[in-house]
DNA sequence: TCATTAATGATAGTATTGCTATTATACAGG
DNA sequence: CCTGTATAATAGCAATACTATCATTAATGA
């Protein structure tokens, strides 16, 4: 995301825009830090205001609630990779190549990059692959998709899709495809350190090498 | 399960084994109904106590909080399907005949049978499906894998893994396509009843055929 | 049959959470 | 300088997440 580019969750997610304001621009910043920190579950607005140095009351002036929030932050998260996967396939014409760097995008979303100064992308990643799927396991989210809460996830998988029958224009599941190939990337990095003996894979700090190879080779497998 | 097998999850979960007693069995079998019906959010073990007409502290002697009661349930549901898997492929000596009906068993867990009468399996299918990930996705994930909470769900996985190596023993991931084959059955028929852009495949009712179809195209072309 | 114990129910109470309301203060734009 | 807007400070209330105590019942067994 290059810097002056606006991320642009929808609106429903907030009550007032948090990226219009230096307040609002904390609640993101420190929020994304404080859930990786302590966990989505132990995560509440009094514990924000304390780590902010400003009020509950405050934080509920942004976001309904903690739901809330957590579907900001992931929606942005979708958006954030797609936007990497554009500039990352930018120019290439080969499109195994493209899925090629689709792959590594999801992998290492986190890379650092000339990006919002009040979002850290790297903590966002694991904050995403730890507590992403909470924004829509959730008994409410038939109604959430129909306002629109998971556009972004759908964009994503589509843009994918879409590379995968530039590949093969038969392929039969696309988007299924394209979901699996994101939330492998996820899950394998979050088994490799957690579950280890639920995937084949190891991750050692910040090298997810063997993940990303993974998943090209199921990919490609499944393509050929 | 036939009656009379009991399922045993790990001690650590409970406070006093809740098969043991009437009133243990009364809260297993009530709060898969309850949590399936308002979501894991909003139960708690006060709303609990008024569906099964007990109390409160009476729950609460068996299960420290609502976190060790979904361990404890989905724990279940790891342990039953593995049980479903073993007597679906008894006798059956092709392995790739096996691998199909391990995805058959994944897709249709909730498959009617002469199970435990205070578990309705096709409930705790639905409850898996939908609130699964949140047993292991938390700060305490390390500690609680160290005490075996976890430990189902690795058996399940090597279960499959070993039919996929009997398959293609060379296959480098067959941990990884063990547990992507069961977290694809999950997600897809969540998917295609929640956010049917994510996938490709339809579920009507509880027709979960073009899920099982969709999961043997990936599996068998990887092992191709 | 009585005494003992274990399980549950009934009730109460405390600390924390989730959220709303009210007023005061600061400060930004006209 | 005035006026509106954002935030801080504070309070408060209802629900949640437990824990403790004691009474009642059921089951066990001497």
């Amino acid at each position: 995301m290059a810097i002056g580019i606006k991320v642009s969750p929808n609106k429903a997610f907030y009550l007032k825009d948090p990226q219009e304001t230096t307040l609002g621009k904390k609640i993101i910043k420190e929020s994304i830090l404080l859930i990786d920190e302590i966990g989505f579950e132990d995560f509440n607005f009094k514990k924000l205001a304390v780590q902010m140095e400003s009020t509950e009351a405050s934080v509920y002036r942004y976001f309904e609630n903690k739901h809330m929030l957590l579907i900001y932050l992931v929606s942005w998260y979708w958006e954030w990779v797609s936007y990497l996967m554009e500039v990352n396939t930018m120019n290439i014409k080969d499109s195994k190549e493209k899925l090629k760097l689709i792959i590594r995008t999801l992998v290492y979303a986190s890379k650092d990059n000339a990006a919002i100064e009040f979002v850290n992308e790297s903590v966002l990643h694991r904050l995403f692959i730890a507590e992403g799927t909470k924004a829509y396991h959730r008994k409410t989210v038939d109604q959430e998709n129909k306002e629109g809460f998971f556009l972004n996830y759908k964009e994503l998988v589509q843009k994918i899709a879409d590379v995968i029958l530039e590949i093969k224009p038969k392929f039969p599941y696309p988007h299924a495809l394209a979901t699996e190939l994101f939330e492998m990337a996820n899950n394998h990095i979050y088994f490799a350190q957690h579950l280890p003996r639920l995937t084949d894979v190891e991750v050692v700090g910040e090298d997810y090498s063997e993940v990303d190879e993974m998943i090209e080779y199921f990919a490609f497998k499944l393509l050929a």
